[in-house]
DNA sequence: TTTT
DNA sequence: TTTT
């Protein structure tokens, strides 16, 4: 038995992608959960979790959520082995979606707007990534 | 909102540590989860989930359990960065345990015994495997 | 081991009470929870579940809730036995909340506001639908 | 979002039934879940938490599962509305499992045992109820 | 580095 | 590398 239960935001856009043989849709996101008190420190703590989609779901995230989003997620703590790029082993915990619900309605998409709040959106939020990025 | 449910067996006896200035307790295991369905592969897979508990909790787990024990495990998931060797980041996910009940009853710990019993029960129980095992 | 997470609405405002001999607060509500999918039926299906919340907690929820709002909770499940006015023993199951988290911003409660505005409010949101609504 | 953990035993053996018109296998149990910490009555608190299972699941149950038996059951918690025999309205709240973990071994079954041990047996763990028992 |  |  393996369930896991999560209510967070996105720390960004969600990144979809599909797998090479087979072109199966595996989309993944972060999400930032507060802990439920402050710690020591006097602020809130938060733990960033990686969570990764596969399939309808995949697409019903990648096509309807931004950063900022407020879900909840229900799914399982899976683990993998990767080899980093010094040959070393690695291993990876994240959380694999089965159900993710949208708990706040999307913010007022602008239907018009100049090319540069397109070009500042892109520079703050889309940093482009380098191709060997953990994949989280 | 972050809760997690587990069920499965340590695959190792947990290690019990305490922290540098304060003394609290800390333990880790990793439990080892079977994935509810065989995978298309044939066969059963398994997730192997990093546990820590704190103070009580951490003394009341690295006491009463063994390698190979089932147990079910509430808690909430925790990510951390630490420094690699090498100075980079790398972050850590892992379950913060703040529920551990036991679910199976220890091994027979035979309380008298002959030299060929213990040497059995070791063989199939408590392998070597750290340099801190009771030395008989 | 006993964990229940749920999200939903309130199909009322809560209601607060007091233990007699202690005066320790209590306070009700139903959710309303969606299922995933529609049933054979083909509309939507909702379970209604109870909730209790003791003490701070109670307070929290029935200053700051009402019916419609959106909460996630956390709980176990509870068992109840009491006498019916028959006299028959009747049994009752319903979750204890050990974790409430609004999921939604209050309703704009308009401070000051003309009459139109109330009205147009109560249409949508607080349709009379008790014996015991605010009168206004 | 309507997720349910429970660790429990059954109160008794488990009752297969078949829906009307289709056939269809459900069968229902009781878990026992005892509550964490001790009441202010000083002996341990049990739940009596009423599950159901349908199709496979349900006869995976009624064949494999008897009184007594340590399970973890994963699933959501279902209200329903039925006519007592006196007309009105009843609400019952019960968990539908969608998983059923077995944690630990079935009793050693005599194989062969007198007429005598049967009885007592059935005395002891099948008593004959009425038959307008409330339905756990 | 993995448990039954 | 983090969200409101």
């Amino acid at each position: 038995m393996n369930k896991v239960l999560l209510i967070g935001r996105l720390t960004r856009d969600p990144e979809i992608r599909y797998t090479a043989g087979t072109g199966i849709a595996v989309t993944t996101f972060t999400l930032a959960v507060d802990r439920p008190y402050v710690g020591q420190s006097g602020q809130r703590e938060t733990d960033f979790i990686p969570v990764v989609c596969w399939r309808k779901l995949a697409e019903l995230v990648a096509n309807n959520l931004t950063k900022g989003r407020l879900v909840a997620v229900s799914g399982s703590i899976q683990t993998r082995k990767y080899q980093a790029q010094d040959g070393s082993n690695r291993y990876v915990t994240e959380v694999v979606a089965d159900e993710v619900k949208f708990l706040d309605r999307p913010k007022e998409q602008a239907t018009s707007f100049t090319h540069d709040e397109v070009a500042s959106d892109e520079g703050e939020f889309f940093p482009v990534d380098g191709e060997d990025e953990i994949p989280f």
